[in-house]
RNA sequence: GGACGCUUAGCUCAGUUGGGAGAGCAUCGCCCUUACAAGGCGAGGGUCACUGGUUCAAGUCCAGUAGCGUCCACCA
């Protein structure tokens, strides 16, 4: 092996050997385990977030396959309505066109070629990460048998009457020229102003002021409103307005929504550009002029002057044309919540237009039983709370959008414009008995991207057909998601699938954090700050990262900023970490936080660990390839060392099972982490030395040894493997030939081996205890040469005093280790009423290390060292003795805590003791 | 306006039912000891945001304050 881990020399032939040999697919025996990929879209590219969360994933996956689990990995992508078509159209932009110059179908087909072109991409990068997903079984949410789901849950929900089209005010997009849902829209707080504008009444006997922020909509409103207990107003309530510019008659009327407080007390409403005047409207019985075309310009609705203008302009002109009529009272700067469309940025405009909606009312009742009930389960529970708020204040679903690419409305239109649904042309005339001279057209809007996402649990399953996959697999496991989709589409999955199977869609939902950058900033290409997945795994040169999140910019002058920051956080670029390391680091951050600041260090971190985990292999590799493990037969004896090690493993094993019980990766990865480094590489693997390098063991104690190393490397390296996959296979290969798992003939990998089990009979508290023991010795004397500046490499004298019969009797079982490990040349016993010479010390228990200190040892550093030890031990002793003596916690607290705290004190105090003696030797001298 | 979250070592974060403050990185000292210098050994470092309460005992429970953050709703 090579003396330094190299991850770009294993990973990819390693997952090509895997996805080759079918080690992805479910097994069909065992208990059902499945998650569901979210599916990415299908034109993007991994980000951290991906990285995160499939890591996750593919641990669970690579865990539950060891388990023996009929494990499935669904995989597949969305085609992502609006983000794919804006990519697509910006493309054309930049050639000079538009889709319009190519027409519906033309452009359809622009975005398959973009599809095929760059749809490999997402899941290339995936197999970098090493997701062990079912590739065989990959969807695309515009597959045939998607899209005929699609079709069906339409048209049953619109069967049912679920699915209703009306004319409503919509959040309109006037760039994507689309409906969106609320959930599309973002509300910014901006600085605005508002007008105060004076309304004058009709018969001439006065006037009203109004505020409003938005003035170009006057020309559409149909009332004025007032608060019906509003003294000042009380008079006018009836009466009306002329609206000036238009000269149209508009009522004052009273309504309890009105603020008397704020603003004049004055409202104007405009019932089509205004989702509370819409409400308004509809109690009043008042008109609705809709006054924007689809881009938001004035339309033929008002007075010529205006029409044609954009919105903007025209609240320029009409507040301008206000004041020339002395109708504007004034300006105040005002901060109001400005909606802007998610995708474009565009201030959304509430737009009077027909649009197809889901009655979600019937649907959500179910799916927030499912969580009330603890069928369903969040992870963290606290988010169950988010989702009751919403899902308790549900509105109707507005599905249909004006764009081209996704899923065409199954409903045709005749020439009357009467609506007919149905699964296809030939249905709807059978249903509705239409005859063939009835011309009948296609609705041209498609349905919502998050309407197909909907029905993911099921639908990649096979439905609507019966299929065994439905059985098994519909719910899922768990589902790994992050929050910021819990209303687009984990409400939605539930809803659809218990209204569609009955069922719910899985039983978990692990809500994972937010990747940010290492400042806390949320990583987007606007800010410069956004690291790829892939440049971690294989490493980027600066130039190459600086051009990287310079190019394509929306904002190109952020550049120099971002190109300035980049350059000093990367002066080197970023090395290669390997795939391992990286989703180590991705599990070791997945606590419970919200928000996940992700640090190169760890990385680094975590590289240094695959490094770690790569020489241990090499050492044990060393001793074990060309030497006799104890596999084919053979005595076996089984040092105090080896047997600690295998108490240890069990320790770790069930400590990692229960933390992937609770989705909790960070401790999982943690408790691996400090088993392999801290407890096999610093401590098992140097107390095998002596065994392995000395004369005086016989063969059945190396043998032991040599059995014991390559066993537990083996099953360590399984019990590693859902975290690392490529690093642990590829020892594996090395490893598993010579331990008692054998490998079987042909090829096999450690991703279809089963997950290590433990064994009671290798717990062993005693032996822990033991070498518990042997780490205080020998910690001790290392103390002592560490802070006297005792040269490792000289040979020390330790003699021991108050000896009892238990450490004589560790003594005996350990002497070899601690003199290796200690570097001693000698431990002596000192007898009763023998004088110790002059020495340093350390404390075992009641036991004291003697190390003479003739030659060695400066007598000042040795007294501070023992007065900072004394130090301690006081503290402890006052602690220990001011809760004892506190009669209230010898009264009420629990007996075990005050023996402990007993214990605590006689320990303390006797260390003091000796402390003292020994301060007082040492001053004598 | 409503809901939720965060504040612990220089940095990034753990801290399970209340019972002696932890890790990684960084820092300091010593070591090229035949698995590993991407390493070994040793060490230093915290008023657990603040105030009060409950309790024998609070980082942990309760109330409040300050700061930061997220989501939902929204007054023209």
């Amino acid at each position: 092996m090579e003396k330094t881990f190299e991850p770009q020399s294993i990973e990819q032939q390693c997952y090509e050997k895997w996805e080759a040999a079918g080690y992805f697919k479910p097994t069909g025996h065992g208990d059902p385990y499945c998650i569901l990929l979210p599916p990415p879209n299908v034109t993007g590219s991994l980000h951290m977030g991906h990285g995160f969360q499939q890591t996750i994933m593919d641990a669970l996956t690579r865990y539950h396959r060891m388990k023996g689990d009929n494990t499935l990995w669904q995989v597949g992508t969305d085609h992502a309505g609006i983000a794919t078509q804006m990519v697509v159209e910006r493309r054309l932009n930049a050639e000079g066109k538009t889709r319009h110059d190519l027409g519906r179908e033309a452009f359809i087909d622009k975005i398959w070629e973009w599809k095929e072109e760059s749809g490999g991409t997402i899941t290339r990068q995936m197999r970098r990460l090493g997701t062990s997903t079912d590739w065989d079984r990959e969807v695309f949410t515009m597959d045939d048998n998607l899209s005929k789901a699609v079709t069906e849950v339409f048209v049953r929900l619109h069967d049912e009457g679920l699915i209703y089209r009306g004319k409503r005010l919509v959040n309109w997009d006037p760039v994507l020229h689309t409906a969106v849902s609320d959930l599309e829209v973002l509300n910014e707080e901006e600085a605005g102003h508002m007008w105060h504008m004076r309304y004058p009444l009709a018969d001439g006997s006065g006037e009203l002021v109004v505020a409003t922020t938005r003035p170009e909509t006057m020309l559409g409103d149909t009332a004025v409103a007032v608060h019906p207990d509003d003294e000042r107003y009380q008079a006018f309530i009836g009466k009306d307005i002329r609206l000036p510019i238009t000269g149209r008659l508009i009522p004052i009327i009273a309504d309890d929504y009105v603020d008397p407080e704020f603003g004049t007390g004055c409202v104007k409403i405009t019932p089509a550009h205004d989702f509370n005047d819409y409400d308004m409207g509809k109690r009043h019985s008042l008109p609705m002029i809709n006054l924007f075309t689809d881009d938001a310009k004035i339309n033929n609705e008002a007075p010529e002057a205006y029409r044609g203008l954009d919105r903007f302009d025209a609240r320029k002109q009409i507040v301008a044309d206000l004041d020339a009529e002395g109708l504007l009272v004034k300006v105040v700067d005002h901060k109001l919540k400005v909606p802007r469309g998610d995708r474009t940025g565009a201030v959304i405009e509430p737009y009077l237009t027909d649009q197809w909606y889901v009655a979600v009312e019937s649907l959500a009742k179910p799916a927030v039983e499912a969580v009330e009930s603890g069928e369903i389960r969040f992870i963290p529970e606290n988010w169950n709370k988010t989702y009751y708020q919403w899902m308790n204040n549900i509105q109707d679903w507005c599905i249909s959008r004006q764009l081209w690419w996704g899923h065409r409305i199954p409903a045709w239109y005749d020439n009357e414009g009467n609506v007919f649904v149905g699964r296809d042309e030939a249905e709807v005339r059978s249903r509705y008995k239409l005859e063939e001279a009835v011309e009948l057209k296609q609705d041209n809007d498609v349905l919502d991207t998050w309407f197909s996402s909907a029905l993911w649990p099921f639908a990649t399953m096979g439905w609507p057909e019966e299929t065994p996959e439905l059985d098994t697999f519909v719910p899922s496991s768990v589902l790994v998601t992050g929050f910021d989709i819990i209303f687009f589409w984990v409400a939605r999955m539930i809803m659809m699938t218990k209204k569609f199977t009955g069922k719910i869609p899985f039983k978990d939902i692990y809500i994972t954090g937010l990747i940010r950058d290492e400042n806390g900033d949320k990583m987007s290409k606007s800010k410069g700050n956004v690291l790829d997945p892939i440049d971690l795994i294989d490493g980027i040169d600066l130039e190459s990262l600086v051009s990287k999140r310079t190019s394509g910019m929306m904002q190109p002058q952020l550049a120099k900023k971002i190109e300035k920051n980049t350059r000093k956080q990367f002066a080197d670029g970023i090395n290669a970490y390997g795939t391992d390391a990286l989703r180590f680091t991705f599990a070791a951050m997945a606590s419970t936080s919200r928000d996940i600041n992700f640090d190169m260090s760890r990385v680094e971190g975590y590289r240094n660990f695959c490094n770690k985990i790569w020489n241990a292999s090499r050492f044990v590799l060393m001793n074990t390839e060309t030497e006799d493990t104890g596999r084919d037969g053979g005595e076996l004896v089984l040092s105090l060392a080896d047997q600690w090690i295998w108490a240890q493993f069990q320790k770790t094993l069930k400590e990692f099972e229960s933390a992937l019980a609770d989705y909790r990766f960070d401790i999982a990865a943690q408790t691996v982490y400090e088993f392999t480094w801290n407890q096999f590489c610093d401590w098992y693997l140097e107390l095998t030395k002596p065994v392995l390098n000395s004369d005086a063991s016989t063969d059945a104690e190396k043998r032991g040894t040599r059995h014991t190393l390559i066993n537990v490397l083996e099953q360590l390296l399984r019990l590693l493997h859902p975290l690392m996959p490529f690093i642990t296979d590829t020892i594996w290969q090395r490893v598993a030939p010579l331990s008692d798992a054998g490998v079987k003939e042909g090829e096999t990998s450690i991703m279809i081996q089963s997950f290590p089990e433990v064994k009671a009979e290798r717990e062993n508290d005693k032996v822990l205890a033991d070498i518990e023991w042997l780490k205080r010795f020998i910690i001790g004397i290392r103390n002592i040469r560490g802070e006297m500046d005792i040269s490792p490499n000289k040979p020390l004298n330790a003699i021991l005093r108050n000896v009892s019969e238990q450490d004589q009797e560790r003594l005996d079982l350990a002497a070899p280790f601690i003199d290796k490990l200690a570097k001693l040349e000698s431990i002596t016993t000192l007898k009763a009423g023998e004088q110790a010479p002059a020495s340093a010390t350390a404390l075992v228990g009641e036991m004291e290390i003697l190390i003479p200190m003739a030659g060695l040892i400066d007598k000042d550093a040795e007294l501070a060292r023992i007065a900072k030890a004394m130090g301690k031990a006081e503290q402890d002793v006052a602690r220990a003795n001011g809760k004892l003596s506190n009669e209230k916690f010898v009264n009420s607290a629990p007996e075990a805590v005050i023996a402990k705290e007993r214990s605590k004190l006689e320990e303390a105090e006797t260390a003091l003791a000796k402390l003292k003696e020994q301060h007082a030797t040492i001053s004598a001298l």
